[in-house]
DNA sequence: TGTACATCAGTGAACGCGCGTTCACTGATGTAC
DNA sequence: TGTACATCAGTGAACGCGCGTTCACTGATGTAC
């Protein structure tokens, strides 16, 4: 299989999975040609057969981190119950942020990859962190626990939060000892903030 | 002054200077022993009589852009009343959260830069952001406006919010002009949150 | 006040390196007849 | 079914580059006598 020289079963994916446990473990900035081509067993020019230039290929892994992040937020999801009731829809959005700010103590190489600077993807994110939130909170609204016409300011509250915890954590700002704490904290304003 | 060849007047602040110039219009990652070292007009070993490596150049560096930042919510502080009222105190809360969210969105790559992952300082930042923060929410618990037992969950909640916000405008994730809508979102979520 | 001297902040050349990207090419693949 | 051929995903060598860091050195500075 990787033995083969010439005509790589799919060598975009190879390239792109290399370059998500490169980004894993040594940062977006880690990213490089020359040695992710090696790590696949390929010639640097070939990358270049899917990719325009490096950028793209960042932008590539940095989408993948994304999506990753969206999945685990969905991961978080779907042991809940699916209830109507104001209980579980807060719920709800408690496991997405929970799932967000664990992502980003768990994986800050990862996490700093989704939100690093890149070429814009040929495809939108799928599934994607911010429509999970809509959606969360597209649910408290229905149900006239948030005030509907707030609905974006919400969204930017909630995100805001999460993202900034997230990214402390992930970068040692705030103590991984503190990760538990900081994170019930946090949610628990973000409640407060939207109930208001 | 410049001109004389030998013994700068001060290399070290002036490749600090320098450094400080380059980073804010092009990041931390532009950052560089010889490209500072020219642009200082030293040969690039001159560099290493003041910094081990570049990573402790940059850490000089990033601690000037946090200082920077502090100094921003310093001075956005300095114009209020220092009233011992809570209405005063809530505003000046919310001058320093917004100074920071600003100055996130106006010198991104600064922003960026304070926080970026370097050696240790040998000195305590000075002024520190942080102090400013836990400065200001001494003073609503002193008021009794917030619960003085949740000090370092309110400074973290606080903090996670207008970092979230700065972060999220800096990378361009919420568009500019959505700023000033999101700010004021951010903060009076952060006081509903530590009123609560 | 003048001079010898130790200090040490600079010089400039060199090291080895890995990078992104380009180029002319090769040969495995799948298709058309 | 077998064969000629067009395609294009790969090769491998080379390009020019700028990087961090080290080294033996030089000469301006300030001090001690």
């Amino acid at each position: 299989m990787t033995d083969r020289r010439y005509h790589h079963g799919d060598l975009r994916e190879a390239l792109v999975a290399a370059g998500y446990e490169t980004a894993r473990a040594r940062g977006p900035q880690a990213l490089g040609v020359r040695e992710l081509a090696k790590t696949v067993g390929v010639s640097p020019a070939a990358a270049y057969r899917h990719f325009a230039d490096l950028d793209h290929l960042v932008a590539a892994v940095s989408q993948r981190a994304r999506e990753q992040l969206a999945t685990t937020m969905l991961d978080a999801l779907a042991p809940l119950p699916a209830g109507d009731n104001p209980e579980a829809a807060w719920a709800r959005l408690q496991a997405i942020g929970r799932a967000y700010v664990a992502f980003g103590a768990a994986e800050p190489q990862l996490f700093e990859t989704a939100f690093t600077p890149c070429a814009p993807t040929e495809r939108p994110d799928d599934p994607a962190a911010w429509d999970v939130l809509v959606g969360a909170l597209e649910d408290l609204a229905q149900l006239g626990e948030t005030d509907g016409g707030r609905r974006l300011a919400d969204a930017l509250v909630a995100w805001s939060s999460v993202h900034g915890l997230g990214t402390l954590l992930s970068r040692g700002l705030v103590p991984a000892d503190a990760s538990g704490a900081a994170t019930t904290a946090v949610l628990d304003g973000v409640r407060a903030a939207l109930r208001a």
